[in-house]
RNA sequence: GGGUGCUUAGCUCAGUUGGGAGAGCGUCGCCCUUACAAGGCGAGGGUCGGGGGUUCAAGUCCCUCAGCACCCA
């Protein structure tokens, strides 16, 4: 073995070995265990969150693969409507060309040939990272079976009334023309102003004041509106306002819903350009008046002078005739919550048109029933109440996208504008006895890319056929997602696979933080802070990352700042690390808060902690390969160390189940590591090197080379889950020392705790011995006496139990401690000596020639301090007669015992310090 | 305005039903000791955001104040 672990050497070897090999198929043994991936979209890359989530969910995969469960993670790809649109349309501009004049066909063929390249890029990261998903059954939601499931749902909620077409003020996005949900709009607080218009009064010399953020929008106003308990306004109400800028008059209306404290108390109303003035324009039977156009251009509805005008351009022009007409009254500063597209970054309008709905209603109910009853679990529990409350509020969901690439609605009209749904337009035309002269054309919109997505439980596993695969893995086990995703997502799942298949798609959602950079930021591509999991997997140099975070930039404004900031972060670029360090690192992270920021520092200590694996592996092969290993345990005997690892190990390993079953992969995590290095390496590996250097017999070597070499193999196991490529290239090597050969570690069995290999008489006696070793390698560090010199202890004071111990543990001590000699003192006549304790016992350094007085008094000072300090808390709790007389008589009796032992130690940490004192 | 979190060592965070404050990284000192310098050994560092309450006992439960973050409208 290499004396350095180096990740490139093996990772991607090993992972075209379980691929070939077909490891990661459901065995169709055991009871099954299925993942769906969260499809990630199509067009992009994998980042930090996909990588951390991937990590959790591979993890969860391969550790129920190791416990014999029939395991399918199920992996595909999003088609990501408009995102993908976005991307193929501005290749198409950096040709020169437009979508329009490639035409739909030919434009839907450019997207299929991008989405085959960034697919298949996608598939790859996934590769690299390690993640065992069933690749004999990717999945895409532009897939003809799937597109096929989603006219088939459509045409059934359709045919049940509970998909509808209709004209509604939807999110409308002016760049990309095209109808959004709500939750596709990113509402935030922007610096802008409220301008007060002047209507006058018909027959009057009065007038109103409005105070509006969108004064281009009074061209559609179709009323005023005051508080019907404003005493200011309750003359004007029923009056008419002749609208300046046009000829229309308009009512002035009373309604709660007016705010009589902002602005002037009189608000303007617009119902096609404002979902409350829509609201409002509803209940009081008022006109609709749409004065934009699709881009967002004044239409034909508005006055000659400003048709085609854009919006903004539109805002000033009527600014400034109202200005002009001395009609307007003052402009002021204010903050506003502006909504904006989530992809295109445009201004939002609220805009009058046809589309088609999914009435949520009906399908909400069940949907929050199967989780207050307990069908499905969210972790952490929390989140059930985020989920409650987006569905106790839920509105009709706008399903329908003006745009080209997506699941085309199978919906077609007649030229009389008549509508007809059914699965193609031939069913269409049998259904409902259309002769094949009529002509037909079908919907041009295309399905929000999340109707497919709510479907993606089902489908990929066959559905609508009821094929084996929906009936043993559907619900699946467990989702996993990110907290942004529930409305999205996880909600609609729910109603559609409680809708279609009677059935919760899953029992748990696990809700994963999202990960954040050092120092807490939100990662984005235009914040240019944005690591790639590959990169940490590879490394990269600074010039290269410096390039890749500036080129992606939205603003390249930003550009000098992005490049600065990186450079001062990563002076060196980034050094490679490998898949199992980054996957060690993601689970160590995975704690419940909702944010984890990612520190590059943090993913070296774990690189770190490989190599630490590595070197502890090398150390067992160079001592148990070519030397002989007895398979007879009648032919072995297992040292107290032996016995005392093999405790710990089953403590561990139970300890890791526990953390399994409760999705605790940073509590995992950390007891492996501690397990690993702080008591494998740093105890046990040095606690060997006695028996197996030493003259001990061919039994008690044989004890300790089996142990060595079962549990390292045990400790592969235990770590797979999590670090597939290092533990698979090890057990290769250290499996066969045991008699096991296989092919693969990710088939092997998960360890089991056997809670009778728990040997309390071996763990008190390496406490014992640790206490004793640590009393004198503290007297060593403090007193600046060199590691490579031998001593001689001298034990004072010891009952019977420690003469045992000694006895049983003296070989490891004299070692470990680096001792010369060992020796009982009995009686009072004692060398100018450090000392520390354990327990009753004093182990005495003679200091001869050694050590500096005033530094061991000053040692035994604060030691003496430190304590005193326990004994007040002790004493003070003790002589509370209410804690002795209330409290647990095992809490008193506990510290009952530490407070004798404290006493007892004060004792002879004064006396000691007494004696040297004397001495001098 | 409604809701959900967070505040523990210099930094990032654990701390499960209330019972002797922890880890990683960083810092300081000593050491190239025959698995590992991506290492070993040792050390220092916290009035658990402030205040109040319940309790024999509060980082943990309740109230309150302050600061920060996110979600919904």
């Amino acid at each position: 073995m290499d004396k350095t672990y180096n990740p490139a050497q093996i990772e991607q070897k090993w992972y075209q070995k379980w691929e070939k090999d077909g490891d990661f198929k459901p065995s169709g043994k055991g009871a099954p265990y299925c993942i769906m991936i969260p499809p990630p979209n199509v067009t992009g890359t994998l980042h930090m969150g996909h990588g951390f989530q991937q990590t959790l969910m591979d993890a969860l995969i391969r550790y129920h693969r190791m416990q014999g469960h029939d395991t399918l993670w199920q992996v595909g790809c999003d088609h990501a409507g408009i995102a993908t649109q976005m991307v193929v349309e501005r290749q198409l501009l950096q040709q020169g060309m437009n979508r329009h004049e490639l035409g739909r066909d030919k434009f839907v063929e450019k997207v299929k040939e991008w989405k085959e390249e960034s697919g298949a890029n996608i598939m790859q990261q996934i590769r690299r990272l390690g993640g065992s998903v069933d690749w004999g059954r990717e999945r895409f939601t532009m897939d003809d079976e799937f597109s096929e499931a989603v006219k088939h749902v459509f045409v059934k909620l359709y045919d049940e009334g509970l998909i509808y077409r209709g004209q509604r003020l939807v999110n409308w996005d002016p760049k990309l023309l095209t109808a959004i949900s709500d939750l596709e709009v990113v509402s935030k607080e922007e610096e802008a102003q409220l301008w007060y218009l002047r209507y006058p009064i018909i027959n009057s010399h009065e007038h109103v004041i409005v105070a509006t953020t969108r004064p281009e929008t009074m061209l559609g106003d179709t009323a005023v509106a005051v508080h019907p308990d404003d005493p200011r306004y309750q003359h004007l109400i029923g009056q008419y306002i002749q609208l300046p800028l046009t000829d229309r008059t308009i009512p002035i209306i009373a309604d709660n819903y007016v705010e009589p404290a902002f602005g002037s108390g009189c608000v303007k109303i617009t119902p096609a350009h404002d979902f409350n003035d829509y609201e409002m324009g509803k209940r009081h039977d008022l006109p609709m008046i749409n004065v934009l156009t699709p881009d967002a251009k004044m239409n034909e509805h508005a006055p000659s002078q400003y048709q085609g005008m854009d919006r903004y351009d539109a805002r000033k022009a009527i600014v400034a005739d109202f200005k002009k007409l001395g009609l307007l009254e003052k402009i002021e500063p204010h903050n506003m919550t502006v909504p904006r597209g989530d992809r295109s970054g445009v201004v939002v309008e609220p805009y009058l048109t046809d589309q088609w709905f999914v009435r949520t209603q009906p399908l909400a109910e069940p949907a929050l029933a199967a989780v207050k009853n307990g069908d499905i679990k969210f972790i952490p529990e929390n989140w059930s109440k985020t989920y409650f409350q987006w569905l106790e509020n839920i509105e009709d969901w706008c399903i329908s996208r003006q745009l080209w690439w997506g699941h085309r609605i199978p919906a077609w009209y007649d030229d009389h504008g008549n509508l007809y749904v059914g699965d193609d337009e031939a069913a269409v035309r049998k259904k409902h006895n259309i002769a094949a002269d009529v002509p037909l054309t079908q919907d041009t919109d295309v399905l929000d890319t999340w109707f497919s997505s709510a479907l993606w439980p089902f489908v990929t596993l066959g559905w609508p056929d009821k094929t084996p695969e929906v009936v043993k893995f559907y619900p699946s086990n467990v989702l996993m997602t990110g907290f942004d995703i529930i409305f999205f997502w996880v909600a609609r799942m729910v109603m559609m696979g409680l809708k279609l298949l009677g059935e919760v798609p899953f029992h748990e959602v696990y809700i994963t933080g999202l990960i954040r950079d050092h120092e807490g930021q939100k990662m984005s591509k235009s914040k240019g802070n944005v690591l790639d999991p590959i990169d940490l997997i590879d490394g990269i140099d600074l010039e290269s990352l410096v390039t890749k975070r500036t080129q992606t930039l939205m603003q390249p404004s930003m550009a000098k700042a992005v490049e600065k900031q990186t450079r001062d972060q990563f002076p060196e670029g980034i050094d490679s690390h490998g898949t199992d360090a980054l996957r060690f690192t993601f689970c160590i992270l995975a704690s419940t808060g909702r944010n984890i920021r990612f520190d590059v520092s943090r993913l070296a200590g774990y690189r770190n902690f490989c190599n630490k694996l590595w070197n502890a592996a090398r150390y067992v092969m160079m001592n148990t390969e070519d030397k002989p290993l007895s398979i007879d345990t009648a032919n072995m005997q297992f040292s107290i160390a032996d016995r005392w690892i093999v405790s710990k190990l089953h403590q561990t390993i139970d300890i890791a189940h526990q953390h399994f079953s409760s999705y605790r992969f940073d509590l995992l995590a950390q007891a492996l590591y501690e397990f690993v290095w702080h008591e494998f390496c740093d105890w046990y590996l040095e606690l060997s090197k006695p028996v197996l250097m030493g003259d001990s017999s061919e039994a008690e070597q044989f004890g300790t080379r089996f142990t060595l070499v079962s549990t390292l193999e045990s400790i592969l196991r235990l770590l797979h889950p999590i670090m597939p490529f290092i533990t698979e290239e090890i057990w290769q090597r250290v499996a066969p020392l045991q008699s096991i050969k296989a092919d693969t570690i990710s088939h092997q069995a998960y360890p089991r705790c056997y809670p009778e290999k728990v040997d309390n008489d071996a763990l008190a006696n390496i406490e014992w011995l640790k206490q004793i070793i640590i009393g004198i390698r503290n007297i060593r560090g403090e007193m600046n006496i060199s590691p490579a010199k031998p001593l001689n202890a001298l034990f004072h004071k010891g009952g019977a139990s420690d003469k045992q111990r000694l006895e049983n543990n003296k070989l490891f001590l004299m070692k470990l401690a680096k001792l010369d000699s060992v020796q009982w003192l009995e009686g009072n006549d004692i060398p100018f000596s450090a000392s520390a304790l354990a327990g009753d016992m004093e182990i005495l350094i003679p200091m001869e020639g050694l050590i500096d007085k005033q530094a061991e008094l000053s040692r035994l000072t604060k030691e003496a301090t430190k304590l005193q300090k326990e004994l007040t808390r002790v004493t003070g709790k003790l002589k509370n007669p209410n804690f002795v007389e209330r409290a647990p008589t095992q809490i008193v009796e506990k510290e009952k015992a530490i407070l004798l032992d404290t006493e007892n130690a004060i004792e002879k940490v004064n006396m000691q310090i007494q004696r040297i004192e004397e001495l001098s």
